[in-house]
DNA sequence: TCGTCACGATACAAAAATGTATCGGATACA
DNA sequence: TGTATCCGATACATTTTTGTATCGTGACGA
C-alpha cells in the first residue's frame, strides 16, 4: 500500500463495493471465519484490488464498522429531527416515536457484538467503540429529554439517562432478535423503555 | 468418531483439557481466528486427540459454551441460596446483595458475545441460548421477588421483569467493560438496576 | 499376567489462504 | 491525442490448516 500522487474515480468506487460486500461476508460468516477471497469474490474483484485499498482484513472491518456506524447515527439524528412531536402526550408515546427511529436489524447485530468482542481485546479500538456509544447517547439524549419536557417532565441527570438508554436498547435487542415472532418480547421492551423513562424523570406538572 | 465399546477415565481428563484450552484460546483470539491446532498445543495434545473427542471446533465451541454456562448458572444459584438477606432494608439493599453473584468478566463476555452471533445464524443453536436466558431470568427473579417481599414490595409480573434485568445486565455488562475504571459507569450501572427493581415492583406497605 | 481394544501421537496428502511481484488496460492531465 | 501513472488482474511461492490413515503405548477386563 504505497501512498498515490494522484488518485483515480474507480478507486473510490472499487473501495466502497469492498466495504459493502464486507458487510455482506461478514454478517453471513461472521467476521473470523471470513476471508479476504471470499470478500472479494462477493464484491467482483481479485484480491489484487484489495490490497491495493486495505492493509488486511481488520483494516477493513475497522473501516466498514465506522462507515457504517457513522451512516447509521447520521440515519438516527435525521429520524430524530424530523420527527411529528405533535401527537406527544404521555411517556409510552415518547417510546412509540422514538423507538423506530432506532432499529434492530440482526445483520447489523451480529456484526456489532463481533466488533465489541474484538474491541474488548484491542485498546484502540476499544476507544473507538467507546466514543461512538457516547455519540449515540448524546444524539437521543437530548431530544428524548425534550420530548419528556414537553409533556411536563424534567430530566435531571441526562448522562445518566442516556447510559440507560444504551444499555437497555442493547440488552433487549438480543432477546427481540433471539425470538424476532414473539410479540410479547418486543411489548416488554417497549415496557422497559417507559418505565426507565419514567423512572429517570421527574414530573414537574406544567407543560411547556 | 466412532462410538467405542470401552471408554477410558483419561478420555475425559483430555477432553476436559482440551474444553479448558478452547476458553483460554477462544477469549484470546476469538472463536473465528482460532485452530485446532492453537486450542490442541494449549492442553498440550496433538490434533489426534481432537479429533478422536470432537467433530470439529464448531462441536467444541458448543461443549464448552454449554458447559460454562451451566456452571455458571450453577454458581449463580448457590451464590443467590447462601446470601445473608437479614440485612436488608430498601431496593438499594437489594441490588447491593444481588449484584456480586451475577459477576461480569471480560473473557467470558467475549465469549458469549461470539456465540451470540454465532447462534443468530444458526438456529439449532439460537434455541440454546434462549433456553439459557430463560434459565438465568428463572434463577434470579424468585428470589429478587422474594427479597422485594421482604422490604414490603410486590412483584406483579416476575417474567416481565426478569426479561428487564437480563436485559440490564447484558447492556451494562458491555459499557462497564469497555472502561472498567470508570467508577461512573458502575454506579450509574448499579442506579438503573435499582430504578428497574422500583419501577417493576409495588409498594404494599406492611413488612412479610 | 496376558490379550485386546482404546486413545492419542505421528505421518501424510490435500486444500485453503496469504502476500507479493509483475503485467496490461484504464484514466487523468497536458 | 499523447503519455505518465494509477489500479486491479494474474501468476507464483509460501505458509497454514485441515482431515485421515496408521502405529505404538498403555489401560482395562479376564
Amino acid at each position: 500500500m504505497t501512498t498515490p500522487k494522484r488518485v483515480t474515480k474507480r478507486r473510490g468506487e472499487t473501495r466502497q463495493r469492498l466495504l459493502d460486500a464486507a458487510l455482506e461476508v461478514f454478517a453471513e460468516q461472521g467476521f473470523g471465519r471470513s476471508t479476504v477471497e471470499q470478500v472479494c469474490d462477493r464484491a467482483g474483484y481479485t484480491r489484487g484490488a484489495f490490497y491495493s485499498n486495505f492493509a488486511s482484513l481488520d483494516d477493513l472491518f475497522l473501516a466498514m464498522w465506522e462507515q457504517r456506524s457513522t451512516e447509521l447515527i447520521d440515519g438516527l439524528r435525521e429520524a430524530l429531527a424530523t420527527m411529528d412531536t405533535a401527537r406527544v402526550k404521555d411517556v409510552r408515546g415518547v417510546v412509540e416515536l422514538v423507538t423506530p427511529a432506532v432499529p434492530v436489524h440482526d445483520r447489523w447485530y451480529r456484526i456489532t457484538a463481533e466488533f465489541t468482542a474484538h474491541a474488548l481485546r484491542n485498546p484502540a479500538l476499544r476507544s473507538v467503540m467507546k466514543t461512538r456509544e457516547e455519540a449515540i447517547g448524546g444524539a437521543i439524549t437530548p431530544v428524548v429529554a425534550a420530548l419528556l419536557a414537553k409533556i411536563g417532565r424534567e430530566t435531571p441527570d441526562q448522562v445518566a439517562l442516556g447510559q440507560a438508554l444504551v444499555a437497555v436498547h442493547d440488552g433487549t435487542a438480543v432477546q427481540c432478535l433471539l425470538e424476532p415472532d414473539n410479540p410479547a418480547v418486543w411489548r416488554r421492551r417497549a415496557d422497559l423503555f417507559e418505565r426507565v423513562l419514567t423512572a429517570y424523570s421527574i414530573e414537574t406538572g406544567g407543560r411547556t
